[in-house]
DNA sequence: CCGGTTTTGACAACCATTTTCATTTACGCG
DNA sequence: CGCGTAAATGAAAATGGTTGTCAAAACCGG
C-alpha cells in the first residue's frame, strides 16, 4: 500500500546513522524522486510506530530516524561528530532501571539511553571540539 | 544582576517536576509578575548553563527544566502521568556507558538517561493509559 | 546628571512538524 | 470496462516552541 514508504525505508537502510525527516526528504528529492515533504513525514511515523525504524531528538529537539537492524530493544552509542551508531544491548541496564523504578514505587516502566561520544576516525580529525557544557 | 533570573529559579525551586519555559512563564505572569517571555527563556538557559538546573526534551520536542537537588550528575525518574519526579544516581551506568564507549573506539563519552513510569499514586488513580508504542 | 554598558521585553523571524483539503491513485464490484 | 468509494499523496497554510532583533529601561561609576 505504500511503496513511498519503502522508497523511505530504502534511504534510511542504505544510511551509516540518524537521519533527520528533512534530510530524508532532500536526499530524496535530489535522487529525483516524487515525493512530499509530508509524505516523507508520515513515512517516518508510521516507520517509527511499527518498530521498523528507531527515533530519537537530538539536542535542539529535531527529531532523527534510523532503520534498525534489529527490532528488539537496544541503545545506541553515537558519534557527535559524524553520525555513526552503534547498537548496544545492555541487559544491566534494563534490569538497573526496572529496579530504580520499582524501589520507588512506579510501574511501566520505560527508559532512554543514549551514549554520545566522539569515534576514533572523528577524534584523529582534528577538528574544533565542541565544549561540553556539562558532564 | 537578574533579580528575573533568581524569580525564574524560585520559581522552579517551588515546583515539584520539570515545568516548560511557556509554563513557568504562564504562572509568573498569573502571580502578577512582570516579565517577558524572552527574558524566561534567557534565565532558564543561563541556569542551564551555569547547571542550576535540569534540562530534558519531552517526546514532543519540548524542552524542560528543574531545579536540581544537587550539581552532580544524576539521571531522573519521572511519572509520565503527573511529572513527579526522583533523582536517582547509578554509578553502574556510568561505568558502563564509559566501557561500551570505549570499547568502540569512542572518546569524550557522554550519555543520557532518563526513566519513565507511572507512580503509585498515578497508577492506582485510573486514567486512560497511553499506550506505549514500543517497548 | 551623564555617557556607557547590561538587561529587558514586545514583536517578528525561524523552522521542524502538523493539519487541511483538494487531487490522484488503487481497487472492488456491477 | 466504467464507476464509486476509500486510501494515499502533496502543496500550501497553520502551529507552536524557541530564538533573534532592536529600541527602551534599568544600572553604574564618575
Amino acid at each position: 500500500m505504500s511503496n513511498r514508504r519503502d522508497a523511505v525505508h530504502a534511504i534510511l537502510r542504505q544510511s551509516e546513522g540518524f537521519r533527520s525527516a528533512q534530510d530524508v526528504y532532500a536526499e530524496m528529492r535530489a535522487e529525483g524522486a516524487k515525493i512530499g515533504l509530508t509524505t516523507v513525514y508520515r513515512a517516518l511515523q508510521a516507520l517509527a510506530d511499527t518498530g521498523h525504524v528507531d527515533v530519537l531528538r537530538t539536542d535542539d529537539g529535531e527529531s532523527v530516524y534510523r532503520a534498525c537492524a534489529s527490532g528488539d530493544h537496544h541503545h545506541h552509542l553515537v558519534c557527535r561528530r559524524c553520525g555513526r551508531t552503534v547498537e548496544v544491548a545492555g541487559p544491566a541496564v534494563e534490569r538497573w532501571a526496572e529496579t530504580i523504578g520499582s524501589e520507588h514505587g512506579f510501574t511501566e516502566i520505560t527508559h532512554t539511553v543514549e551514549i554520545f561520544g566522539t569515534c576514533g576516525s572523528c577524534a584523529t580529525a582534528a577538528k574544533p571540539l565542541r565544549t561540553p557544557s556539562r558532564a
